[in-house]
DNA sequence: ATATCCCGCCAAGTA
DNA sequence: TACTTGGCGGGATAT
């Protein structure tokens, strides 16, 4: 009941600073080196000063893209950014069997004939067993997470907003309610794959709302093997805060990235865009493939203002620098 | 106003 | 039963 109200009280409470963006940011900060194998919940809790609860959904939206496994309650084991890749492609291969995105075209409307909600699965066990076990499966964060992915991976767009997505995942549902719910659910994911530079949030140029483009592992320079990082070249901002949280205090203060490039830079300093931010996607050239029939798509993309990265960003450390000695 | 999405209650799962 | 998981959505914060 500490910080029942912190939000409300605490002037100097800060959302951003609690965000699933952070948190898995200094989660992968911690695990991300060499030594680590195993992972337990309770350390990671204490480690990053977050509530258990927190932690559970950073683990199932990483276990769902193969970056940990559970070995046991309470435990999972590292398996690194290596293992993308693969869970990647397994994701894929799975979605375009499922005929998951498949034909239909519809500028306004996605047709995810199969993953939904209740009456999909035509699988196997659809209309035969009550599947009281999978019923909880079903609506998980890592199979939304997983169906998300797939989303991209399997259709031609390249440019999705979340809304989009949750229509498409939901098979179309006309239940505002369950509507808001599963958008709750992607904002959690999509800030986790944020932090992992695995989407980027940009303005859609025609609609002007918020969409989410895929990067995926394309031409990222790192991602060696899941520990060896090549600290040296490292030549962002070094990253004084830490845990930020609760001003836990010292609980890990500057780890180096290896695979990946951490956040793009934060925003304190200057506010202008002078500086050239994302020093790895340079251009965001990513031509997509002119192979497509579905006219949605060409609704969507379009020209994805690539200059519009800037704005969003999530650079959250960006407060008092640290201690200061 | 709209877009985000943290927070933690409390119900399924497990040991 | 006690403890671990983790849906879910109220409502506060960010734009």
């Amino acid at each position: 009941m500490a910080s029942r109200d912190s939000r409300t009280k605490d002037p100097l409470y800060s959302r951003k600073e609690k965000s699933l963006s952070v948190l898995c940011t200094n989660f992968l900060r911690l695990y991300n080196r060499d030594g680590v194998e195993s992972i337990g919940l309770d350390a990671a809790a204490l480690q990053l000063g977050v509530e258990r609860r927190r932690i559970y959904d950073i683990v199932n939206i990483l276990e769902s893209i193969g970056v940990l496994r559970k070995k046991a309650k309470n435990q999972y084991t590292w398996k690194g950014f290596g293992a993308i890749r693969g869970a990647l492609k397994v994701l894929k291969e799975q979605g375009l069997k499922e005929e998951f995105d498949t034909y239909d075209a519809n500028v306004s409307n996605w047709k995810a004939c199969s993953l939904s909600s209740d009456s999909k699965m035509k699988w196997q066990e659809k209309c035969s067993e009550p599947d009281k076990s999978e019923h909880r499966r079903e609506k998980s964060l890592g199979l939304l997470t997983q169906n998300f992915v797939k989303l991209f991976l399997c259709s031609d767009v390249e440019l999705l907003s979340l809304d989009r997505a949750a229509l498409a995942l939901l098979g179309d549902s006309n239940d505002p309610t369950a509507m808001r719910t599963k958008v709750r659910r992607l904002y959690d994911i999509a800030n986790v794959f944020s932090s992992m530079e695995l989407i980027e949030k940009i303005r859609d140029p025609q609609s002007g709302k918020p969409a989410f483009r895929w990067i995926g592992m394309e031409r990222t320079s790192k991602y060696g093997s899941s520990a060896a990082l090549d600290v040296k070249s490292s030549k962002r901002r070094v990253f004084g805060t830490e845990i930020s949280n609760t001003h836990e205090k010292h609980v890990l203060k500057e780890f180096v990235f290896g695979p990946f490039t951490p956040n793009v830079t934060n925003s304190e300093a200057h506010l202008n865009k002078n500086h050239r931010r994302i020093p790895d996607w340079e251009n965001l050239s990513c031509a997509y493939q002119p192979q497509y029939r579905n006219q949605a798509i060409s609704d969507l993309f379009h020209h994805y203002a690539s200059a519009w990265k800037s704005w969003y960003v999530e650079a959250e450390e960006k407060q008092q620098t640290g201690p200061a000695s």
